[in-house]
RNA sequence: GGGCAGGUACCCAAGCGGCCAAAGGGAGCGGUCUGUAAAAUCGUUGGCUCAGCCUUCGGAGGUUCGAAUCCUCCCCUGCCCA
């Protein structure tokens, strides 16, 4: 980034990350130096996925405008499990689980910020919550909060006014997470925390107790919820959500995510989830018709190329072109080997699709090619009964495809 | 601890002795139309050796020819009382 002459507060209201802000005026004169800021991410699983991006984006953008990131993984509220906005408490993990899932989502995390020599920072919050000692917690802590001002929070409103109600636990979550603030701010500097909207009162909360415990001034800054034009959240698929791990999602997959983004998404997604610049993002978004496909190409390989590198980013963006322009099946196609032994024998069609992890199930198979949905080297299968043999094979491998476009390629493997 | 109301498929929510693999809505999937888009529209959504069979309605027992529906005990949630 040669010139950063730009505030990064502007910048990143103008691409679309900022919902709320506790004191925009004072945020934006405190970012033209240097600051650390945080964003607390959930360790319950070993992969980020796209519904993380926005966060992950953000801190980005700050680190390139020459801040220091810190990413604190909830290794240890993560044992309590966060209310905000979840009409059901969530179940606890075990400090193993976590403690795994934290070595992997660092090396995921590394992708996006460079955490050499002290320039982004990963902590787990475990490491200080954890030898939490109640009575001093309760002491120091505790009498900075008001019980009524909590109940007032949204997040904590709706809870408790549903049906599933409150437990004390969840409660304290709040407490927790306004100390991890103090304990950053105290010991790295950090004034500014993020995060999702539905944080908006627990940031708060750790703001306020900057100021009573310690007279500091820190901020508090949301992103919106990102969802689809059409109000669906972000990240999920036919086959589960979209992960950064390409061991469970490859990059061809991932780019297929992003190709298939709808129209009213693209300029908005361009401008969050890649680093092009806005007047290039504004120019892709004024396409129209079936111009827009060229931006999508674009949101999707810039999106891919963050996450899984250029030279992924290129086979993806190759094998996505000669398959759907051409019908050219490439090495990138994802596929699955099957012995030679075996297709000799003959596969019903439903056993091959649920091999291949298109279905679900044999039921969902015969469901799908009773519908005309499910296809064979481009033909329609017509018969859930049809023996799949070494016959069926063209060019070597067998082509396999689910609607318009989840293809799957079948290879052999050994002799029969 | 006591009283009351509840726990149904991915989610919400009907059902209250057989016609229930379980209404309806949401969400998902597929067909048509398109631009690997949206909208629209039709179909579909427990599993299997699939015109048949098997397992589901918080859990475990019981009554009955037959239970998601009735009885007993247990677990969980909410409300009210203590």
């Amino acid at each position: 980034m040669p010139f950063m002459t730009s505030n990064v507060f502007d910048i990143l209201t103008e691409r679309g990350f900022i919902e709320q802000v506790s004191d925009a005026e004072g945020l934006r004169a405190a970012v033209e130096r240097p600051i650390t800021c945080y964003v607390g991410f959930d360790p319950s699983a070993p992969s980020f996925h796209v519904g993380n991006l926005v966060p992950i984006m953000a801190l980005a953008h700050m680190q390139r405008h020459g801040h220091r990131p810190i990413a604190i993984m909830g290794g240890g509220t993560g044992l309590i499990g966060d209310p905000s906005g979840k009409s059901e408490m969530r179940k606890l993990l075990s400090v193993e689980q976590i403690d795994a899932n934290l070595v992997t989502l660092k090396a995921q995390m590394s992708r996006f910020l460079d955490f050499s020599e002290g320039r982004a920072l990963m902590l787990n919050n475990g490491d200080w919550l954890r030898p939490l000692n109640y009575l001093e917690f309760l002491r120091d802590i505790g009498r900075h909060f008001s019980v009524n001002r909590m109940l007032a929070a949204e997040a904590y409103r709706v809870r408790y006014e549903s049906e599933g109600g409150l437990n004390f636990l969840e409660f304290n979550y709040m407490l927790l997470q306004a100390y991890d603030f103090l304990y950053v701010y105290r010991k790295y500097g950090c004034v500014l925390q993020m995060g999702g909207n539905d944080q908006w009162g627990n940031i708060l909360a750790g703001v306020d107790l900057i100021r009573r415990a310690e007279g500091g001034q820190a901020y508090a800054a949301t992103f919106p919820l990102v969802t689809t034009a059409s109000g669906t959240k972000m990240g999920k698929t036919e086959m589960g959500a979209v992960w950064l791990d390409p061991e469970r999602v490859p990059p061809y997959e991932y780019y297929q995510y992003w190709i298939n983004t709808e129209d009213a998404d693209v300029e908005r997604f361009l401008a969050i989830f890649t680093f092009l610049p806005m007047d290039q993002v504004r120019a892709l978004g004024r396409l129209t018709g079936a111009d827009i496909r060229q931006a999508k190409e674009v949101l999707a390989f810039e999106a891919t190329r963050i996450a899984h590198g250029e030279t992924a980013a290129r086979e993806a963006q190759e094998a996505s072109r000669k398959l759907f322009r051409e019908r050219i099946v490439t090495d990138a196609v994802p596929t699955t080997e099957l012995e030679a032994s075996e297709l000799a024998a003959g596969i019903p069609v439903p056993e091959l699709f649920v091999r291949a992890g298109l279905c679900a199930s044999r039921s969902e198979a015969r469901r799908l090619i009773q519908q005309g949905g499910a296809y064979l080297n481009d033909a329609p299968v017509t018969s859930p009964e049809l023996l799949i043999t070494t016959s069926h094979l063209a060019d070597g491998f067998l082509l396999l495809r689910v609607g318009k476009k989840r293809y799957h390629r079948i290879v052999v493997r050994g002799t029969a």
